[in-house]
DNA sequence: CCCAAGACCTGGCGGC
DNA sequence: TGCCGCCAGGTCTTGG
């Protein structure tokens, strides 16, 4: 599923089709979401302007005057722009049809995404309460990193991955920038130096800004708000390449598990 | 507070 | 070809 940069990369393709736009009608198909989409948002929503489309952390925050759609794509999720006559699929569960005459469709097989609605336009739901920094903000650099591992013994992937340290951060990236940082990813958060941290907390950010520049991933099917596949993949330097040549040093690169995650690393590159 | 594991759900793949 | 087990981008929840 989407990580941070194919969130980003679907909030950039929509937010020309949808900001601005008058909700015609909330369409429905299966409310079963990771929390069941609230009963009544149909009527609710009608006739609403779409002020701005937002993303804050892996969420997709859509204004409307005085309420706020929280979209979350889960494991599986995509957003995307159809004309109305395009027949729906399996798994399409919502559509929102909008005033120009296209629909936006939420298509997401495993059903791990949601939305959700809350009152007002700041960040108001719990679910966006204790994010930590964006690490493409100015909030987020080594020093954070540094200072919030000390005395955690998790390993630094999993920390790295935990939201309330910085968020979205997701499996693949967080395997790409710890390979680019140098840094094993088994160890633990608390025995690793400042100096290693603020080199980690820059190849967050450069992983994190080259995946949004090419578009996000492609993983399975994952598409942009067009609909078009994202050229990324092509760049990952150990995600899926357990057993295939370290870019750096040509040895067979080792993959294991850690907090339930497939983890991929070089163990000559990565101390 | 910290950490590990379980939960949610469908589809695709490899192996037999 | 068919069935079975395992794996997958996330993250909330629970229990120690």
């Amino acid at each position: 599923m989407p990580e941070l940069p194919e969130v980003e990369t679907t909030c950039r393709g929509i937010a020309p089709h949808t900001e601005g736009q008058r909700i015609q009608r909330l369409v429905v198909h299966d409310r079963r979401l990771r929390w069941p989409v609230p009963a009544g948002l149909e009527e609710r929503v009608k006739g609403q302007d779409i002020l701005r489309v937002e993303r804050r952390a892996k969420y997709l925050l859509m204004r409307l005057p005085g309420q706020t759609l929280l979209w979350h794509l889960g494991m599986s999720g995509s957003l995307r722009l159809c004309s109305p006559d395009e027949p729906r699929r399996t798994h399409d569960h919502v559509e929102l049809q909008l005033a120009s005459g296209q629909v936006l469709r939420y298509h997401d097989p495993r059903r791990f995404g949601c939305l959700l609605v809350f009152d007002g336009e700041d960040l108001a739901h719990p679910l966006l309460e204790g994010l930590g920094p964006e690490p493409l903000g100015p909030d987020f650099d080594g020093d954070v990193l540094f200072r919030l591992s000390r005395g955690r013994k998790a390993p630094v992937k999993v920390f790295l991955m935990d939201a309330s340290v910085v968020v979205g951060v997701g499996n693949i990236y967080a395997n790409e920038a710890l390979f680019r940082a140098g840094i094993r990813p088994d160890r633990p958060a608390g025995r690793i130096s400042r100096e290693r941290y603020l080199g980690l907390a820059l190849a967050v950010r450069e992983i994190l800004a080259a995946a949004i520049r090419q578009g996000g991933s492609t993983l399975r099917d994952f598409v942009n708000g067009q609909g078009e596949p994202g050229y990324f993949q092509q760049t990952l330097a150990v995600y899926g390449r357990g057993g295939q040549a370290c870019t750096g040093c040509g040895a067979a690169l080792v993959e294991s598990r850690l907090g339930q995650r497939s983890t991929v690393y070089c163990k000559y590159c990565q101390r």
